[in-house]
DNA sequence: TGAAATCGGTTGTTTTTACAACGTAATTGA
DNA sequence: TCAATTACGTTGTAAAAACAACCGATTTCA
C-alpha cells in the first residue's frame, strides 16, 4: 500500500470504522491492496479537497479531524460538518463521480486519511473478492446516515434567529450527550460558522442565554438547563 | 401486489425511475413480488409519513408530488425538498430503520406511491434474486446524489440574508434549466418554507430585485439576468 | 354564477442581525 | 520570558428581517 503510515496501524484504525465493519483484521491487508488504498498525511489548515475538484476517492480519516466546508461568492466561510477519526468524507461526491465540487475539506489538525478509489469498491473486481457486497452494505448505511446529519444540520439552519438556531444546536447536543452539561467541538467562530450566525452576535447572545439562566458556559463546555428541544 | 393501480401502470412509471435502472420489464412483476411491494394513493395534503413514525419503507413517487417538510417547535414550517414522479422519499430513514424520524412527508398533490420494505432490498434473498445486487447499486447512488442535493441547498441556507438566498436559489434554478428563463415548482408561500425566510419579505425582495433589473418574474416564471454565481 | 379560499404584493412597526471597532484574557512560539 | 497572535466578549450603529395587517386579483368549488 502506498504512503508512510505502517499498514498494522492503518489496520487497528480501519478496525474501528464503521465502512470496515464486518471485515475481519487478517482480511483487511489484501483488501486495501485490492482496492488500491492509499495513505496521505495533512498539516492543519492543508486542503484535501478544493471547491472545482474532481473527485473519484472517498477518503477515510484515521487519526485528527477534518472539516467540510463552503465558501460562497459574497465571501461568507460556512461549515458543513466535521469529520473525525473513523468518519468518510468526500464519499457522496466519489460515489457519483462528481466533477466541479461545491465544497472544500480542510485539515482541521494534523490529519492521516486514507483514500480509496470508489471506483473500486462499488465495481466489483474480478477476483470476486466476498467483502465487496460487505462494503458495498456499509456504505449505503453510512450514506444513510448521513443524510440524516445533513437533515439534523438543515433543523438548525432552517431556524430564522441566531437565538434559535443556537438553541436548536445546543439541545441536539444536550441530547446526543445524554446530558445537561456537554462540550461542543468548535471555537466560537468556527460555531457561528457552523450555524451561518455572525460571531459577535452569537457571542452576545449566549450572554443573554446566560444572563436569563437558560445555559451556563465555560469555554466550549456547556450546560443547557432548558428543557430539551 | 397490494394496491389498487395495475401492474402495467406501475411497470410503466417503474422503468423510469432510477431506483430500476437497468432492470428490463420483464422481471418487474417477479421482482416486485419477492420485494412485497405495494401500491398507495394519497389526496394532497394527507400526510404519508409523520414526525416521530417509525420508518421501514421507502417509497417511489409513481405520480404526483410530495414535499418533505418539518415543523419546528416554534411553529415555523419549512420544506426541505419536493420529490417528482420517479423519486424517493424517506429511503435514508428506511435504510436506517430509524425509529422517531424527525420529518414528515405530506402530498403536494394528488399522489400515488410505491412502498418497498428496506429490508427486502438490502438483504439478498434465499432465491438470490439477481436483481438485489443491482437495486443496492442504485439505491447507493441515489443516495450519494441525495446527500448533494442537501449540500446545495445548505448553500442556499447558509446565505444571511434573504436577498442571498433567493439570489442563490434563483441561480441554481437557472443554472440547471441552463437558460436565464425557468419555472421555479412553488409558490411563493412554498418557496419561502423552501428558503426558510418570511413570505412578505421574500415578496419585497422580489420587488426590489425586479426594481434593480436583477430579475424579471410572472407568476413563477422568472428571468435571472445577474451572472449566475 | 357567486361565495369562499388562496395567492401575491404592499406597508408600517418592532425586533434582530450584521458589521466594525475595541479591550482583555489566553495561547503560541521564538 | 516577552511579543505576537488568537480567542472571546462588548458596544454602538446602520441595515435588514420578522411580523401583522391589509387589499386586490385569481382560483376553487358548490
Amino acid at each position: 500500500m502506498k504512503g508512510r503510515i505502517p499498514l498494522n496501524t492503518v489496520v487497528l484504525r480501519l478496525s474501528e470504522c464503521s465502512l470496515f465493519a464486518g471485515i475481519a483484521r487478517e482480511e483487511m491487508a489484501a483488501m486495501l491492496d485490492c482496492l488500491g488504498a492509499r495513505t496521505k498525511t495533512y498539516e492543519r489548515g492543508e486542503y484535501l479537497v478544493r471547491p472545482g475538484d474532481t473527485v473519484h476517492e472517498l477518503g477515510v480519516v484515521l487519526t485528527g479531524e477534518v472539516q467540510v466546508v463552503r465558501d460562497d461568492c459574497w465571501g461568507h466561510h460556512s461549515i458543513i460538518a466535521r469529520v473525525v477519526a473513523g468518519g468518510l468524507f468526500a464519499e457522496a461526491f466519489a460515489c457519483t463521480a462528481q466533477h466541479n465540487v461545491p465544497i472544500g475539506v480542510v485539515a482541521a489538525t494534523r490529519t492521516e486519511v486514507l483514500l480509496i478509489d470508489c471506483r473500486k469498491i462499488t465495481v466489483t473486481c474480478s477476483q470476486a473478492c466476498a467483502f465487496h457486497a460487505r462494503l458495498i452494505q456499509n456504505l449505503l448505511r453510512i450514506l444513510a446516515l448521513k443524510n440524516g446529519s445533513l437533515m439534523d444540520k438543515m433543523g438548525h439552519l432552517t431556524q430564522r434567529s441566531t437565538r434559535e438556531k443556537v438553541l436548536s444546536y445546543l439541545s441536539r447536543q444536550s441530547f446526543d450527550a445524554k446530558s445537561e452539561q456537554f462540550e461542543v467541538p468548535f471555537n466560537r467562530q468556527d460555531l457561528a460558522d457552523y450555524l451561518s450566525v455572525d460571531r459577535s452576535a452569537l457571542s452576545s447572545e449566549l450572554g443573554k442565554l446566560r444572563d436569563e439562566g437558560i445555559i451556563e458556559f465555560h469555554k466550549s463546555t456547556f450546560i443547557l438547563h432548558a428543557p430539551r428541544v
